[in-house]
DNA sequence: CTTGCATTTCAGAAATTTCTGAAATATCTA
DNA sequence: TAGATATTTCAGAAATTTCTGAAATGCAAG
C-alpha cells in the first residue's frame, strides 16, 4: 500500500469498518481512498495505491457503485473511466439508509407480512405470530418515519437533528396550544 | 430443523438476514426462535430445533449475550439455563441502537479525531482531512441526535415517529410564533 | 477489419469465518 | 468427596467469502 501516513490510517480502518458492515475490506479501502482523494481516480491508481489486484478493484468499484456510492467520470483526452466518491456527507446519509432499507428491510417486512397472512395452525404458532406482528409495526413505524423524514431538504433535516430531543418541548408546547384555542380534536394531556 | 413452518420460515429468514448484519447464521437463528418461543428454552432444546450442534448453540448464545438481546433465567428444579429473547420491540431497537453505536461508530469517531489532530504533510493531506473533518461532524450531529432521543420514554418515541415529517410544521410554527412574540433571539427567517 | 488499450469475467487459490466433536471445566447433589 | 449433569473451550474440519491471474470482452482509432 502506497499512501500518506494520515490517509493510509483512514483507508486501513474503513477496510476494517466495512468488513462489520455487509463489505469486504477492499470496497471499504476503495471508498476510503476516494472519498480522500483530492481528484478523481482511475481503477489502475487504485490498484497501485492500495496494493490489490486489478480485477479486485475492478469487481470492487461495481460493488460500490451498485450502492451508489461512487460516480463515473470521464477526463478529456482519456478514455479511462475515473472514479469520485459521493461525497456530500448528506447525500451519504440518505444513499446508505435508502441502499440498506431496499436491501435488509424490505425483504424481511415481505416475509413478515406473508407470515402474518397464514393461518397458524397450532397454539404455538398463533403466539408466533402474535410476536410477529408486534414486531412488523415495529419495523413499519421506523421505516415510515425514516421514508419521511428522507424527505425533507438537508436544511431541514440538520435543523432537527440540532433540535435533538428538544422536539418533545415542541410537541407539549402544541398540545398545550391546542387545547387552549381549541384546534383540531386528538385526547387531552393528562399530565 | 424441528419447526412448525410458520417459525420454521423465520427462523430461515432470520438467519440468512443475520448475515447481512455482522451475526452469522446460527446466532440470528436462535434469536429468532426465542423471539417467537412462547416459552424460555434451554440450549438442549435449541440445538434440537435448529439442527445444530450443542456448542455452536453455547457460542451463539454468547454473542447474544454479548449483544444484550437474551436474558437467562432459572425454571424451579432445573439447573440448566433458560433463555429467553428481548422481546419488547422499543427496548431492542434501543439496545441495537446502543450496541452498534459502540461497536462501530465509537471507534471510527476516534479514528477520525485522532487523525484531525494531526499536522498535514502535504496538499494532498490537507485536503485529506478536510473531508475527514466533514465526516466527523455530520457522524457527530447524527449520533448526538440519536444519543438524545435515546433517552425519551417509549411513549415519546412513538409520538415522534407518527409525526414523521410533521415536524417541520411545528418547527415554522414555532419559528413564527418566536418572531412574533419577540421570544428567544434568533435569525429571522429570510423565506 | 485490426490494433491497442481498458475493463470485466471467472475458475481456482488463499484467507477467513463458522461449525463440530471431544475434552475440560463448572456446578449441583447425595 | 464422588458422581451426575450442564456448560464452555478449542483444535481442526467444513463452509463461505475474498482475491488473483489469465483469458475474454468491449471499444475507439487507424
Amino acid at each position: 500500500m502506497d499512501l500518506p501516513p494520515l490517509i493510509q490510517a483512514f483507508v486501513l480502518h474503513f477496510g476494517e469498518m466495512g468488513s462489520r458492515w455487509g463489505i469486504n475490506r477492499t470496497v471499504g479501502q476503495i471508498y476510503a481512498l476516494l472519498y480522500a482523494s483530492d481528484r478523481p481516480l482511475n481503477a489502475e491508481e487504485i490498484t497501485h495505491r492500495l496494493g490489490v489486484s486489478r480485477s479486485n478493484v475492478s469487481m470492487g468499484l461495481r460493488e460500490l457503485d451498485t450502492w451508489r456510492l461512487v460516480k463515473l467520470r470521464h477526463l478529456p483526452d482519456d478514455r479511462r473511466d475515473y472514479f469520485t466518491a459521493l461525497d456530500d456527507p448528506w447525500a451519504i446519509v440518505r444513499t446508505l439508509a435508502e441502499e440498506r432499507r431496499k436491501r435488509e428491510i424490505d425483504p424481511t417486512l415481505s416475509v413478515l407480512r406473508d407470515l402474518l397472512m397464514q393461518t397458524p395452525a397450532s397454539e404455538e404458532e398463533q403466539h408466533a405470530q402474535a410476536r410477529l406482528r408486534d414486531l412488523t409495526g415495529t419495523i413499519e413505524l421506523l421505516t415510515g418515519w425514516a421514508a419521511e423524514v428522507q424527505r425533507l431538504p438537508d436544511e431541514r433535516l440538520v435543523q432537527l437533528l440540532k433540535l435533538g430531543s428538544g422536539v418533545v418541548k415542541l410537541l407539549d408546547a402544541k398540545d398545550r396550544l391546542t387545547v387552549v384555542l381549541g384546534g383540531k380534536r386528538r385526547s387531552t394531556p393528562k399530565e
